[in-house]
RNA sequence: UGACCCAUGGUGUAACUGGUAACACGUCUGAUUUUGGUUCAGAAGAGUCCAGGUUCGAGCCCUGGUGGGUCAACCA
């Protein structure tokens, strides 16, 4: 909530906002605000990406703009309309639509040519036959100038005539390309003589082959910005240094006053996170997880297997915000979205995952008591359920050691705690097997501690999940085997949070019901994913080391016990 | 011995045309008819990379350092 001196104070804007509201008010481009989203269809879509997307199709909508979906599919080696079809969902799905507004850099390739055929009559472009070596090899260095190429003369006709007949394939990929003709002492390493074209004879995913030659990002990019009259170009950090030369080409190419403009932000980067796109496409080959949607990953439709929703996401963007510092956020600001979202919409249900047999020894056998539950606790329209209780329940082995640790308040010998909704119950005994592994918890209970009896508000530290032994085994088992028996060697337990939420399983684990379609839309919050075992995985800085954040949790937790 | 960009609590961001550092996450207490979650109450934690300068006054402006990032792909 605002208090109403805040009220008073304009709302912040980040610096993005404030360079897009100054040209409003100079006037430019006709008031005009109008972005893109520009993925190259080489890979899927991951988190970082969401942050642009945000960007590009939130700035539109403040300003009452459009934003333009535009695959930039200039280098035909690496993409392929698989990915097309991923990213056009994932946007989707992220709740962003660009309408009837998608475009592809291909459908430029066209115009893109006439206007290097126009560069070679101007005298600005030129075929350098030399090989890919000997051309960086002239580059010159940070603080050296470049050496200048002996094509860099020749004359407009045969320019003209060489880059004709590279277009139709006579010469072979790497034997030429069309070069800028700008500055090789330019301390911008871009601005000297860049490449623009380059052969290439593998077919393009959606021009087959009609085309020999490719534009360069560089002499792709600003001038499809042009041609759809985006206004704002908002992209990463690291493009910085290729500014000018995305003026330089709009430049050449202006015939009014409209000019689009490029404006960089920071890239998303998360703690113990693998973000690029590289290394993804190496875990997804090399079959380190099951594919790009892996609830492991940090795709987007990773995330949303993993039970992250849109909402969680885009408010994940806001709270991060754009700089240009180079910055590292904090996963936990992620999952602090995720529950924020999760703790207001998703049901609460009881678990056990590894089940320990508790019998309340002085409990009536043959009754069953039924026991009144919020659906959540946060919003009481989501109704109650009726979930059964009985002298023998099932907890999670975790809450329960026979040799405590200091401040560990779940049960042990002696302890008391509270089973949650019911009864405060009191450990009075064990049962061991022959490995001396204990394989029932006795305990007593005290009937006026029922929750809203008259011994309720008696303090106990802990409070438990159960689950009525009689209802709910054979569900357990089964939980219990696809968790625990069915993993792969490498002991990473794959499974779609989603397989967990059917109305079944739903009901039995909580032994009410439950509507079919909140438990298919609807994942668990945090705590509960913890509870079932696979609420994340964490990447190690090396992607090879994959583990559970539940292992890593648990540990934690144990330090922090211990100590 | 280059160009460009950046520098605010542990992390991410704020601070209107200079007015004396705010918010969120995280951390730590405590409460609760009690999921070690949530919710609620509270706490600790920076004097804004450094040094000068302008000014009555600087995180904001200027100068010079220091530290970090990006750039020398026929990738985007």
């Amino acid at each position: 909530m605002k208090e109403p001196e805040d009220i008073l104070k304009p709302d912040s804007q980040h610096f993005i906002e404030q360079a897009i509201e100054k040209d409003l008010s100079d006037g430019k481009n006709g008031g005009r605000i109008h972005t893109r989203f520009p993925p190259e269809p080489n890979g899927y879509l991951h988190i970082g990406h969401a942050k642009a997307i945000c960007l590009d199709f939130g700035m539109a909508k403040k300003y009452g703009g459009k934003c333009n979906l535009r695959f930039d599919d200039t280098n035909p080696t690496k993409e392929d309309v698989e990915y097309v079809d991923a990213i056009k969902e994932d946007i989707n799905w992220l709740g962003f639509t660009w309408e009837d507004r998608e475009f592809y850099a291909s459908d430029y390739f066209g115009r893109l040519l006439d206007f290097a055929v126009v560069l070679i009559k101007r005298g600005l472009a030129y075929v350098d036959d030399q090989s890919a070596e000997t051309i960086s090899g002239q580059k010159g260095t940070t603080t050296q100038p470049g050496l200048i190429s002996p094509f860099r003369n020749r004359s407009v006709e045969e320019n003209l005539d060489l880059f004709t007949r590279m277009n139709e394939g006579e010469f072979d990929e790497g034997s030429r390309v069309l070069r800028a003709k700008i500055d090789m002492a330019s301390p911008n390493m871009h601005m000297r003589d860049p490449i623009i074209y380059r052969i290439l004879k593998i077919p393009h995913h959606r021009t087959g082959s009609t085309w020999k030659v490719y534009p360069m990002y560089d002499f792709a990019h600003g001038q499809s910005d042009y041609f759809e009259g985006i206004t704002h170009s908002l992209c990463t950090l690291e493009f910085e240094v290729h500014r000018p030369l995305y003026d330089w080409f709009v430049d050449q190419l202006m015939e009014s006053d409209y000019r689009p403009r490029q404006i960089e932000f920071n890239r998303l980067n998360l703690t113990y996170t693998v973000m690029s796109k590289r290394k993804l496409l190496e875990l997804v080959k090399d079959g380190v997880v099951k594919g790009w949607d892996d609830p492991r990953m940090p795709t987007i439709c990773g995330l949303r297997r993993r039970g992250y929703t849109p909402e969680s996401v885009r408010r994940f963007v806001e709270l991060i915000g754009y700089t240009k510092v180079e910055a590292i956020n904090d996963v936990s600001l992620l999952e602090y979205a995720v529950r924020e979202d999760l703790n207001r919409k998703a049901p609460r249900v009881f678990g056990v995952l590894k089940p320990l047999k508790v019998i309340i020894t002085n409990y009536p056998e043959g009754v069953t008591e039924d026991v009144e539950l919020l659906n959540n606790p946060e919003d009481q329209t989501q109704g109650s359920r009726i979930v059964p209780f009985t002298r023998e329940v099932y907890i999670e082995q975790d809450d329960f050691l026979e040799n405590p640790p200091h401040k560990f308040f779940r049960l042990a010998p002696g302890q008391e705690v509270r089973l949650k909704g019911a009864y405060i119950v009191k450990c009075v005994d064990v049962k061991k097997n022959d490995a001396g592994e204990v394989t029932e918890v006795h305990c007593t209970y005290d009937p006026d501690t029922r929750s809203g009896g008259p011994q309720a508000d008696r303090k106990v530290k802990g409070t438990l999940h159960w689950v009525s032994a009689q209802h709910a085994a054979d569900a357990e088992v089964r939980l219990y085997d696809r968790l625990f028996s069915d993993e792969d060697p490498s002991g990473h337990k794959d499974i779609d949070p989603r397989e967990f939420l059917n109305p079944e399983s739903l009901t039995v684990l909580s032994g009410c019901k439950v509507e079919p379609s909140l438990a298919t839309a609807m994942p668990l919050d945090k705590f509960q994913f913890q509870r079932l075992g696979y609420f994340c995985v964490d990447y190690d800085s090396t992607p090879e080391k994959l583990v559970f954040n539940r292992t890593v949790q648990l540990k934690d937790t144990w330090q922090k016990i211990n100590r």
